[in-house]
DNA sequence: CAGATTAATATGTATATACTTAATATTATT
DNA sequence: AATAATATTAAGTATATACATATTAATCTG
């Protein structure tokens, strides 16, 4: 008998999780080590390792030195969400995109914001509260917090040829964030902005960027009723 | 001068994206190739490239061959979120899990569902709706359609012991699948079972998963007001 | 000059080898 | 028998080398 061939990480990937969905390998289930795989796929220890090590990212597979590698008992699915700027996801749905800022204020910010980006309260901070359009029509509003002692030059921005979410993209770097998505009822100034009825179900994007130990930015993203976001798994 | 040594792909990740933070490399900048950095680190250009494809995948970097590899000029995060089994989620915050299975039927689905899943109209699926409780208090709904042809199994399961939502993950496993993130007015009916106001800003999850050419199952996860799905970037 | 051919280049990948590290199993010691 | 020292195991990583592949640049050709 001839010995299959798999040459190629992504063909030794193909085959490992074609023995999963086969259930040749059930959940929970020790599989052989890299070195017998290598040896039975005709290929070098090196190539089963990227394979595995790839599955093992998107939380299919369980690797522990020494303990080896198993199928996951609760396959954990992985979706990664593209957090893109606003721009290019309406300009990806085929609109012409718009922006407008609303509102602009160097000021303190309430407790609960300094609080969260571990500033002190005393010191100011850059308000802006901006409209994002798709077509015409309200898409999402934007309402935001710039720490001005991370990003000085924010103050001599205006953002009108490029919207804050993108100026901010290109000019602050974070080294990390956090991101919450929730969903909230319009309030009275969200319905009036996106023209919507108040109440109207909103999902929405908390958003917060660190670089180092101080935090960039917070953000609120209010979508207009409807928005979904989509990925694969 | 020494040169200084980075010997492992995390310390020349790091390096880089401490020259991408510091702005020595700006977005949209192109860097050196990889036997350079290669040189430049005193390591193998496999380790140079392991931390950019690295970086690559996580959106930081642009990387194509000859061209070479670029800072992202408009750096899409990818927030990678973890879809596990309810019952996880729940405990993971440190509450009493437990589920009822509210509704069940053997039956033709709507159009729109037999559509989305690219199944014959006249055949039957199972449809489950169940409710998950976090310490006894409602969690999430869960409206399930499951394709009888790709999981005959799921006739004879009662549901009771394990979760549909569980009992899925392990018995059909699936090769791919989408997803989408929305908010939604409760109804009445939703209202009634979570235990809120009609009309309260609900957080949505829809999912279709797929074994091959063949769609597994499709399910809405309705969840209690306030919920929150959050992660790092 | 347009279009096809060829060369050059940077990333992408495969391989053998060697060593590191975390976790477990075994053995020795008290 | 409990504890500590040691060996073993399997994944994790680094390296040199070689070749593959996509893409761009340069060159040739009609």
């Amino acid at each position: 008998m001839t010995k299959p061939q798999f040459r190629s990480w992504q063909s030794v990937q193909e085959e490992v999780l074609r023995r999963i969905h086969a259930r040749e390998w059930t959940p929970g289930a020790l599989i052989p080590n890299e070195a017998d795989l290598a040896e039975e796929f005709g290929c070098s220890r090196a190539t089963v390792n990227r394979a595995l090590r790839t599955l093992a990212e998107t939380g299919l597979l369980d690797r522990r030195r020494k303990a080896g590698t198993r199928v996951a008992a609760q396959p954990v699915a992985k979706a990664t969400l593209d957090i893109s700027v606003i721009r290019m996801d309406v300009e990806a749905r085929g609109q012409r995109y718009d922006h407008q800022l609303t509102d602009r204020a160097t000021t303190r910010p309430p407790m609960a914001v300094s609080a969260a980006m571990q500033a002190p309260t005393t010191s100011d901070m850059l308000f802006l509260k901006a409209l994002h359009l798709a077509d015409g029509q309200p898409y999402a509003l934007e309402d935001r917090w710039v720490n001005l002692e991370v990003v000085p030059e924010a103050s001599e921005e205006r953002f009108d040829a490029i919207s804050s979410n993108e100026w901010l993209l290109r000019h602050a770097p974070y080294t990390h964030g956090d991101i919450a998505f929730s969903a909230a009822n319009a309030t009275e100034g969200e319905a009036q902005a996106l023209g919507c009825a108040p109440g109207a179900a909103l999902f929405i994007i908390d958003r917060l960027t660190w670089n180092r130990s101080k935090a960039v930015t917070k953000v609120r993203i209010v979508f207009a009723p409807g928005h979904q976001m989509r990925t694969v798994l």
